[in-house]
DNA sequence: CAGTGGTCTAGACCACAAG
DNA sequence: TTGTGGTCTAGACCACTGG
């Protein structure tokens, strides 16, 4: 009725999906064993574990060792997507891209950058705000502070020509981070740059990046009025 | 100097993740091939390639038959996170949770969410609208359409005691949709439940569902001013 | 303690794309 | 054409955890 003739994991997969999507299997139901399935699907039983695995790395399969793998109850899905490098996210609207650098300075960090980068006291970092445009029309506003100590180079980097963000993506790697999504009203100091009115509603991304726990960089983009992120489950 | 002894595929994904990190490997690097690493870890070379994938659909690697894996000159990271069970995401942050079921109609679709949803001509929804709140307070506003066709025995769910939110993950399963995020302006219908002033920021987002090629749920979040969504990278 | 998933191996063939 | 990653297999041992 169901197995297919030729397997791979992704037809598995696919097979296993249909009967979660089906309710052959229900929530909270244990199916069958890695074992049972293989010889069910006529494969061995590392290619219904790929299969399997990959379910359940998309919250649609509970696995534990001895338990079993099992419906879960209330699946907790994943959304995913990617971070957008300013200039690709741009030009795929099929918009010209425009890059204007605003503000270049060193100065010590005030107090909320230090926490969120989690710096010692005192440190001098390189503060630079810019905006990103489409079609000449302000897309992005972003507000850098950058940790010199952990971007060599970047204070003679050529900010002018190439923003922080994609200077920084080849020149400084960085192995961990956090980002947060707020809704927030454009401030009175961002609003001339985005051609908006303060107060208006807007998109905002916050994002601190570290390499081998040493802060790199700490960034505030806030996207003009309308701005939407979208990706599938 | 690096390889570990004992290697297991994630020892291989630390080493080589340092030398990302370090610069060992640089971007636009082409790495060596999973034959030459597998001697070089005294492992197989499926234990290289699994490790290798996993940084891959990290967007730490770019990989292709023939050319070999290199490190990418912009990389494309992807950030993920679980959408919220909106009882568990409010309960997570130690409020008390409460649900109020606002409306709840039958009406034919309007012509923005059967567009949305993809669907026919003049469908009948049931339309709910409620409230999720934390501690008493007001977290999110949530205006739903759900197709009767595609969540058989929605019409008799008792969507006062269970939040339509939860009824669905445990009866109707989904297998694609799609989510968009928006900062938006509290609508004056939202105002009042919501406890917030018209045309204040908040964080708003879309999501609807498909089972198989038939529409299931269109729903919007509106969620509380100063709400904040953060993942780790 | 026993049964499940988690991982590893050695070898094989295949699919793709660069030269 | 040829070398690379992508996948599969059959078998093995291990780690965790439920009963």
């Amino acid at each position: 009725m169901s197995a297919p003739d030729r397997s791979s994991w992704e037809d598995i997969r696919a097979e296993v999906l249909r009967r979660l999507n089906t309710r052959v299997w229900k929530p909270g139901d244990l199916i069958p064993g890695e074992t049972e399935l293989a010889r069910e699907f006529g494969c061995a039983r590392a290619t219904v574990n790929r299969a399997l695995r990959a379910l359940a790395e998309d919250g649609l399969l509970d696995r534990k060792r001895r338990a079993g793998t099992r419906v879960p109850l209330r699946p907790v899905r994943r959304a995913s997507f990617a971070i957008p490098v300013l200039r690709e996210e741009i030009e795929g609207r099929g918009l010209a891209y425009r890059y204007v650098l605003l503000k270049r300075e060193t100065a010590p960090a005030p107090s909320e950058i230090g926490t969120a980068m989690r710096l010692g006291s005192a440190a001098r970092l390189l503060h630079v705000t810019s905006v990103h445009l489409g079609d000449g029309a302000p897309f992005v506003f972003e507000d850098r502070w950058i940790n010199p100590e952990a971007a060599p180079g970047v204070t003679e980097a050529p900010l002018e020509r190439v923003s922080a963000n994609e200077w920084l993506l080849m020149h400084t790697p960085y192995s961990q981070g956090d980002i947060t999504f707020t809704a927030d009203a454009v401030r009175t100091a961002e609003a001339a740059a985005l051609a908006a009115a303060p107060g208006q509603p807007a998109f905002v991304m916050e994002r601190t990046t570290w390499n081998l726990e040493r802060p790199v960089t700490t960034v505030r983009q806030v996207f003009a009025p309308g701005y939407r992120v979208r990706t599938e489950l």
